[in-house]
DNA sequence: GAATTGGCCGACCGTTCGTTCGATTTTTTG
DNA sequence: CAAAAAATCGAACGAACGGTCGGCCAATTC
């Protein structure tokens, strides 16, 4: 119940029992890890939120970085999946950029608790679990770096330094943990809309827009 | 030495060996916090930085979480002083929110360790301490909000809602601690320049801009 | 120079942490 | 329905944690 891969459960509509409760511990502990920090948050408290002894748990991952490393890396292969999906496309880079933004925000704001995880506690990994995660990281900065490059050589954007650019937008995405809830008026999806307008008017020049 | 204030030391200009040790040791707990965050980093290691015992380290605070309390304390008290003075003058609203921005992003950005702890460790304070923290930091957002919210009145602002545009900007200046380096070219100014660009031409419409 | 204070040490305490292990119960398989 | 496998339990472990206490040493005060 702990191998990375379950063949069974492909293309199947009904969860094993096992299943079913490997989803709800990780849930579970996405949840209890985001709203407490994951080096605060115990495995005894896993285990009382969940009704389960905790030595039960270790069914379901080897130790507590591993259950870390898990919820990081499925979150994170399923963005970058999209991310390199619609980088793919022929789109001119303005249109990438904006579709970039609006898809990055609505799925990291639409899971917030996986978010917080990416975005606080990634440093409790250590070593080659750590390693790997920055380096997917690496590839979303590649990513909008890329489409940015594009539109300076163009000469589409203002005058500032990339990085700064970059980070401005990851600052207001990574943000939205802190303050950001879906039931408050503004759906993910309308976020990602205002974020690109914010982003989009803050760092290009209005030479070919509307 | 650990009373909040220390009245020998007012208008003199040597410090005391107790007064030297005392800011030796918030500046390396900042440092240790910053990079490790709160929880994860031990008295034993502070004490271990410090060349001392763990149990000396108790004549300058009276507990881990008073500690954190002080750093972080301090800290904003200091920003708010500042923040406030600039709200006090007399300005168009417009530079109002400029000199806002360049204030917040170069004092903030300018004390990297500090800001780390304030965005990552402000919720391992409980009870009246985190209420107390928060509560100043309720301050700024009343600041900018009230800055924008004139704005608006006058028509110089996007259909943007309110908190996405302030924790847009809170975003940018708070995710610096993840990326930011003094050193790296960029200037704390400079850096608040850079986001008083991006964000004023993100929400204001420019019809009374040059 | 004696007395007082502030700074520091080293040993120790109780608690909580993540993790292990063998036994037992429940579910699935043939 | 029996055998195999998966899931759960309860007790226990060593390590690390924050914090305390009494005594020692050096600096300051009178």
């Amino acid at each position: 119940m702990r191998e990375k891969t379950n063949d069974r459960s492909v293309g199947r509509m009904t969860l094993s029992k096992g299943e079913k409760r490997q989803r709800q511990i990780y849930d579970t502990a996405a949840r209890l890890f985001a709203q407490r920090g994951y080096s605060r948050t115990s495995i005894r408290d896993l285990s009382e939120a969940l009704g389960l002894q905790k030595s039960s748990l270790y069914h379901y991952f080897e130790s507590k970085e591993d259950l870390l490393h898990r919820l990081l890396d499925q979150f994170m292969e399923e963005a970058l999946q999209r991310i390199e999906e619609l980088c793919a496309l022929a789109l001119p880079p303005q249109e990438k950029l904006a579709a970039f933004m609006r898809l990055y925000t609505s799925f990291y704001a639409g899971d917030r608790d996986r978010l917080s995880l990416l975005v606080n506690d990634l440093d409790c990994l250590g070593g080659e679990l750590h390693a790997a995660m920055v380096a997917k990281q690496r590839r979303y900065v590649a990513a909008i770096q890329g489409i940015l490059n594009e539109m300076r050589q163009a000469g589409l954007m203002r005058d500032i330094p990339l990085p700064v650019a970059v980070f401005a937008f990851f600052g207001m995405v990574h943000y939205t943990p802190k303050w950001y809830q879906r039931d408050g008026g503004v759906s993910p999806e309308e976020l990602g809309r205002l974020f690109e307008t914010i982003f989009c008017h803050g760092i290009l020049t209005g030479k070919e827009q509307p």
